[in-house]
DNA sequence: TACGCGTGGGC
DNA sequence: TGCCCAAGCGT
C-alpha cells in the first residue's frame, strides 16, 4: 500500500462498501432535484435523523417547486418551525421563485449555476449537481472532511480558509470526475456512521488498511478543531400581555436573527436592572405601552447557534397606549388557540406551552 | 475572513 | 450537567 498509489484502491472499497451498507432516507428514494435540494438545504448542520420528519411534511405541503414558489414566506417558516437556522426557509423559498421566474420551474444542472441561488453554496451545489444530475466533482461537508483528515493525516484546521482549500483540493482530487453522486454519499455515510467524530469504529472501516491516521493511533485527534469563544448569557424579560382574552405577538424583522419568526415582545435586562424593571423598559421601547397586574409565568433557559438566555416571561395586562410596532415589522393580537397558526422559535413555544399547562 | 446564525442528541 | 457536534451559507 505505502508504495502504490492508494486512490484507487480507496475508490474502488469505498464504493463497495456503499453498495452493501448505504442508509435508506427519504430523499434516496427519489430523483427529483427539487426533492433533493430541499433535503440539502434541511441538511445543512442539522443531523439527518432531525430533519427527516421536516422533509417529508415539507414536500407533502409543498411538492413542486411552483408550489413552494406560490407559498407564503410566512407559511415555508411554519414548515420550517423548530428546524432552526431559518434563515434557510426564506432564501430556499426566494431561490424557489428565481427558479420559477428565471429557469421555467426547472432546477438549473450544474453546480455553477446551482450555486448561484441564494442558500446553495459550494458543498450544496457539489451535492445537488452529482446526486440529481449526475455531474462528477466533489460535496465537501463535515463528515467528508472528518474522513479525508484522517484518511491522508490532513492537519490543517478545517475552520480556516487555507484549511478549506486543502479539504476541497483533496476531495476533488478523489472524486470521480463524472457521476460522483455515489461516491460523495459514500464519503458522507462512512462519515456518519463509521468515521464518527468520537470513537469511530476503525475496526469496522472498509478504509482501515488505508488510514494513514490510524496507522499512527491518531484518529480521535483529527479533524483539527479550534477552541471555540465563550458564549454570552443573558437574562431576557418577555411580556405575555393580554388584552380581551387575546395576547399580543410581534414578528421579527426579515434581516435580524430569527427574521420572520413571531415571538413575545421583551428584550435583554441592562446592568443594574430588575427584570421588571426590564419587562416595562421593554415594552415601552418596543411597543410604547404599560403594562399592569404584572404576574411571574414561567422561567425557561434556551441556547441559541451563539448565546444563551433564561427567558423570565411576565403574563400581564394592557394598561395604556395602542401597541405599535416600534421595533418589529408588525403585531397581531391572537387568541391563545391561534397561536399554533403562526411560526415561533423554541423559546417562545416554552412559553406558550407554560401558560396552557397552567390553564389546564 | 471570521463570525452570526437554532436546535436537539450524545455522552 | 454542560459541552460538543451536526449533509454550511452569507457577509
Amino acid at each position: 500500500m505505502s508504495r502504490t498509489d492508494p486512490l484507487p484502491f480507496i475508490r474502488r472499497t469505498l464504493l463497495a462498501w456503499y453498495d452493501r451498507h448505504s442508509r435508506d432516507l427519504p430523499w434516496r428514494r427519489t430523483s427529483d432535484p427539487y426533492a433533493i435540494w430541499v433535503s440539502e438545504i434541511m441538511l445543512q448542520q442539522t443531523q439527518v435523523a432531525t430533519a427527516i420528519p421536516y422533509y417529508e411534511r415539507f414536500l407533502k405541503r409543498f411538492p413542486t417547486v411552483e408550489s413552494l414558489a406560490r407559498a407564503r414566506v410566512s407559511s415555508v417558516l411554519k414548515q420550517w418551525e423548530g428546524l432552526g437556522y431559518y434563515g434557510r426557509a426564506r432564501r430556499l423559498h426566494e431561490a424557489a421563485r428565481l427558479v420559477v421566474r428565471d429557469y421555467g420551474g426547472r432546477l438549473p444542472s450544474s453546480a455553477e449555476e446551482l450555486r448561484r441561488l441564494p442558500g446553495v453554496g459550494r458543498y450544496t451545489a457539489g451535492a445537488i449537481a452529482s446526486i440529481a444530475f449526475g455531474a462528477g466533482g466533489a460535496a465537501l461537508d463535515g463528515n467528508v472532511i472528518r474522513v479525508l483528515s484522517r484518511l491522508m493525516l490532513l492537519e490543517d484546521d478545517p475552520a480556516t480558509a487555507q484549511g478549506q482549500a486543502v479539504f476541497w483540493d483533496w476531495a476533488e482530487r478523489l472524486a470521480p470526475r463524472r457521476d460522483s453522486g455515489l461516491w460523495n454519499q459514500a464519503v458522507m455515510d462512512l462519515g456518519a456512521t463509521v468515521c464518527t467524530p468520537r470513537q469511530p469504529l476503525c475496526l469496522l472501516c472498509p478504509l482501515g488498511e488505508a488510514c494513514r491516521a490510524r496507522a499512527d493511533g491518531r484518529q480521535n485527534e483529527l479533524p483539527a478543531k479550534t477552541p471555540r469563544k465563550a458564549v454570552p448569557h443573558y437574562d431576557v424579560a418577555v411580556g405575555v400581555v393580554f388584552n380581551d382574552g387575546k395576547v399580543l405577538i410581534d414578528r421579527r424583522p426579515a434581516g435580524a436573527m430569527l427574521g420572520g419568526m413571531w415571538e413575545f415582545p421583551g428584550g435583554k435586562r441592562l446592568d443594574g436592572e430588575t427584570i421588571e424593571e426590564c419587562l416595562h423598559r421593554e415594552l415601552r421601547e418596543e411597543l410604547g405601552i404599560t403594562v399592569g397586574d404584572v404576574r411571574p409565568l414561567v422561567t425557561t433557559s434556551h441556547a441559541y447557534s451563539h448565546f444563551r438566555v433564561t427567558l423570565h416571561a411576565f403574563e400581564c395586562r394592557l394598561a395604556t397606549g395602542r401597541p405599535r410596532p416600534l421595533k418589529s415589522e408588525c403585531l397581531a393580537w391572537v387568541s391563545p388557540a391561534e397561536l399554533d397558526r403562526y411560526a415561533f422559535p423554541r423559546g417562545s413555544r416554552k412559553i406558550i406551552e407554560a401558560f396552557r399547562q397552567r390553564d389546564r
